[in-house]
DNA sequence: AATCTCACG
DNA sequence: ACGTACGTGAGATTA
């Protein structure tokens, strides 16, 4: 039996800002309700309670916090329009036939700690949705957390198991508490030890465990001298930070589970309410007027679950070895899990014994068909271990990835939720998903799309992931050196212009000095403050020394800290960075680079061009770095099916010149510099969805100049026009738009009352086909390029992938090999009205390569 | 945790 | 009349 209960404050809270302001047709406000009515739905599609009930906050101060003297009683008060809306939202809970639990002089945490310990005692599981993380301490084996974040109207969960705490915290639950105490809170005016902040709170707490240990004996700990003085100036602090911090558990409340089992019963009064708040979405949903609330509920039968112990190994071998296939899991080679279709098994080292590795070797053998999620992360773990990456027939997590691109993440138990109808995890749950989402792509026509290209991704991404790229230590340390000179010249400088000291790397400040202190002119743009982003800056150059060199500032520290010090951190013992390629990220399809982030390598500047001669060959070998010329603007010809821009490319003269002497009405040979650059910034504009607004911003001209640009590309490349025409009623008819392979794009966007999300949604229904399409072939060139390396058995690894590049190591020899098929590939991917063109180099840097 | 800024395609 | 380019990730500051 599972009682699920919901912190009401926090959660009306995160539904208030979280929904766009929504009124009933009396005038009430009513987006808080609507959105706490959307999360308790979610929750109970998600959770399937036995009992639901609501906690909700008394706005007295509470005696703990009277009894302590530096509370300050003041809470924020409620907006206007949020208070409103809590009376009607208990109606609401009450004809629902939901309890409310209040209770004066209490927390609405110990109302919810109190709740957790009654069901534990009766025996029941106990879920607490909340939107705010001090309810964390609670976690139990019987108690999880459902911690609920609403942003743009979209609510994202994550349920908080001991497990899922512990791998994010790296301590128990219950630890939480003596953290709080260390760092303070500032929402819940929890003052902690004064200076000592997350970081050092986590250290402490994952180093020593609990409040008590550290001050058992504060020198004998291993910290730094300013930490251990402060810890001892800030103990009392301390332990009335801790007493603050702890959760009542023992509330004077009489409380039963089994007294608030809700079946998705309501009241007569339920139907009256709704139409009065005009929740016609709800009455449909909910089918009120009939009588009964329907919530379909996928019951997946439970297999049995087995701990392999040594003598049953032979018989999980045959069963390994019978079965078809086979769902695998595991975090690292010590203990993995299977599922066969029938049977859960669990083994480890530990309970199995020597027999353990044959075990893996028959699962992890070619020909062994194998399922997973996150494949490519199975794959870098097995590649430690010398297993065979093979036969990885399905990955549910990219599966679920290709069919809603927008999610943040794909953890099991949120794919599950949504494609099984209830919230599983284990190998069973990616056994049970793999046919369900195998048919969904089928259904969507991403089949080639999945098994071609996505899927053989993986160990090709793998494989770079491993490799790595080498760096030259010493070189980048110089570098980052040489810089510090000039920074602290131009900090001395800056401050001397601006008479004092400052923190110039804070926009508050340097804001301050710029347009209070130093009166410099127009200083626009403002949301929190005043903008200083090179744009505003750039347009006061000229007016004052101070702007050049805060300009220069900005660029060497962002190299020295993002750079120079950022990457020395994360080299490798071999003297490789190895960065992590996400494929479930981007909602156009693309990769994108993490930990660190190798797709943002400087190259446009000059002297940041520098950090790129440090990205170098391990010894013996060279680069050959390829890239696609121009090939969003080639997949927008051949998309868009334009003669005059297909024309344009199959002549072979530059096409932004061809396309500056189209918009500008001269011959080719009359393109001036200026002419070329601003066609070229429409050229881009055009694949971004751009206004005339922006564009005349972006190239220095009026806005009705640049309108006449527009215009007249428009009328040049009329197939362009049509398509953006064209491209756009699709979308808004489809709500989605898709790529050439059919990676699809969902535009829930383009439905939206407000008029800058609409027209965002639009910018992206025309931006999305063209990136996504880039996207996917460059990809499939990727899995083509390493299958051939592999075929001619050649040393060459591809390392690096930056969108329309790739970048290829290998040995001197085989270079000029490696540079033709890297061409050939890239270029024959696929075979469309435009010819593709990639052009490779070779070169000992990537400096050099490019 | 959110915001700002800036690096890349 | 609105507000002003698509897609990312990281470091520093602020609250």
């Amino acid at each position: 039996m599972k009682l699920m209960i919901l912190d009401g404050n926090s959660i009306v809270n995160r539904a208030f800002f979280g929904v766009r302001p929504l009124n009933a047709p009396d005038g009430t406000p009513t987006n808080a309700i609507f959105g706490f009515l959307n999360i308790l739905q979610r929750m109970l599609d998600e959770q399937k309670p036995d009992a639901v009930c609501v906690s909700f906050d008394r706005r007295e101060p509470t005696f703990r916090h009277q009894a302590y003297d530096g509370y300050k009683a003041q809470r924020k008060g409620m907006p206007e329009e949020l208070a409103a809306q809590m009376p009607v939202l208990k109606e609401t809970l009450d004809a629902m036939g939901i309890h409310r639990y209040e209770l004066k002089g209490y927390e609405a945490d110990d109302i919810l700690g109190t709740v957790s310990v009654k069901c534990a005692e009766k025996g029941w599981d106990c879920v607490v949705v909340t939107g705010d993380k001090d309810s964390l301490q609670l976690i139990t084996d019987t108690t999880t957390v459902c911690n609920v974040k609403t942003r743009m109207g979209q609510t994202e969960t994550i349920n908080y198991t001991p497990e899922v705490f512990r791998e994010e915290y790296g301590f128990d639950p219950p630890q939480m508490v003596d953290l709080k105490a260390l760092m303070g809170d500032s929402s819940d005016n929890i003052p902690g030890v004064p200076g000592v902040g997350e970081k050092t709170a986590l250290e402490l707490i994952r180093k020593y465990g609990t409040l008590e240990n550290i001050y058992a004996d504060l020198s004998a700990l291993d910290v730094k001298e300013g930490v251990r003085k402060k810890l001892a100036a800030g103990e009392e602090s301390a332990r009335m930070s801790y007493w603050l911090a702890t959760i009542l558990k023992e509330v004077p409340m009489e409380f039963d589970p089994a007294e608030n089992r809700w079946d998705h019963d309501y009241t007569d009064a339920l139907y009256p309410l709704f139409k009065r708040l005009g929740f016609q979405k709800f009455i449909e949903k909910w089918g009120v007027q009939e009588g009964k609330i329907t919530v379909e509920a996928v019951q997946s039968k439970a297999m049995p679950h087995v701990d392999v112990a040594e003598d049953e190994l032979p018989a999980l071998l045959e069963a390994v070895k019978a079965a078809p296939i086979l769902a695998v899991d595991f975090t690292d080679l010590d203990r993995i899990e299977l599922c066969d279709g029938k049977t859960v098994y669990t083994a480890s080292w530990s309970s199995c014994g020597d027999g353990y590795n044959e075990l893996l070797q028959t699962v992890f053998i070619p020909g062994k068909q194998k399922v997973g999620h996150h494949v490519k992360e199975l794959m870098n773990i097995l590649t430690r271990e010398n297993l065979s990456r093979e036969d990885f027939v399905f990955d549910t997590a990219l599966a679920a990835y290709l069919l809603d691109a927008n999610e943040s993440e794909y953890p099991l138990s949120r794919v599950t939720a949504r494609y099984l109808g209830e919230e599983q995890s284990g190998t069973q749950a990616i056994y049970d998903l793999y046919p369900v989402l195998d048919a969904k792509l089928k259904e969507l026509d991403m089949e080639k799309l999945y098994t071609e290209i996505e899927l053989p991704l993986c160990l090709v991404l793998s494989d770079m992931e491993q490799a790595g790229f080498y760096v030259d230590r010493k070189a980048l340390y110089d570098f980052g050196e040489s810089l510090n000179g000039d920074i602290a010249r131009l900090q001395e400088s800056i401050w001397q212009h601006a008479g004092h000291q400052f923190n110039i790397n804070s926009p508050k400040q340097l804001g301050e000095v710029l347009f209070e202190e130093l009166m410099l002119p127009s200083g626009k743009k403002t949301k929190t403050g005043w903008s200083t982003n090179v744009d505003v800056m750039e347009k006061l150059r000229g007016k004052h020394p101070i702007v050049d060199e805060v300009l220069e500032y900005r660029t060497l520290t962002k190299l020295k800290s993002t750079y120079a010090d950022g990457l020395l951190k994360v080299i490798g013992e071999d003297g490789r960075i190895r960065s992590s390629f996400q494929m479930t990220v981007t909602a156009t399809g693309r990769l994108s680079s993490t930990e660190p982030n190798l797709q943002n390598i400087p190259v446009r500047k000059k002297l940041g061009a520098e950090i790129r001669k440090m990205f170098v060959a391990g010894p013996g070998m060279v680069l050959v770095d390829a890239d696609y010329s121009q090939i969003e603007l080639r997949l927008l010809a051949h998309i868009s099916g334009d003669e005059a821009m297909r024309g344009a490319f199959l002549s072979g003269e530059d096409f932004h010149t061809v396309t500056a002497s189209k918009v500008f009405n001269v011959p080719i040979e009359d393109v001036t510099p200026v002419l070329r650059s601003r066609a070229k910034a429409v050229n881009f504009g055009i694949v971004y969805g751009i206004s005339a607004f922006s564009l005349a911003q972006d190239i220095g001209v009026f806005p009705n100049e640049a309108k006449a640009y527009m215009d007249a590309y428009l009328d040049k490349y009329h197939g362009v026009r049509d398509y953006m025409d064209k491209i756009k009623a699709q979308a808004k008819a489809d709500g989605y738009v898709e790529t050439l392979f059919h990676r699809r794009r969902y535009l829930p966007e383009l439905k939206s009352s407000n008029f800058n999300v609409r027209s965002f949604g639009e910018r992206v229904a025309l931006n999305m086909p063209v990136q996504g399409t880039a996207a996917d072939v460059i990809k499939l060139a990727m899995v083509n390029v390493h299958r051939r390396l592999q075929e001619a058995k050649l040393e060459a690894r591809l390392i690096l992938q930056v969108h329309d590049e790739l970048i290829v190591e290998c040995p001197e020899s085989e270079a000029e090999r490696v540079q033709t098929l890297l061409e050939e590939e890239m270029e024959n991917a696929v075979h469309y009205s435009v010819p593709l063109i990639a052009e490779a180099h070779i070169g000992h840097s990537w400096a050099e390569a490019h």
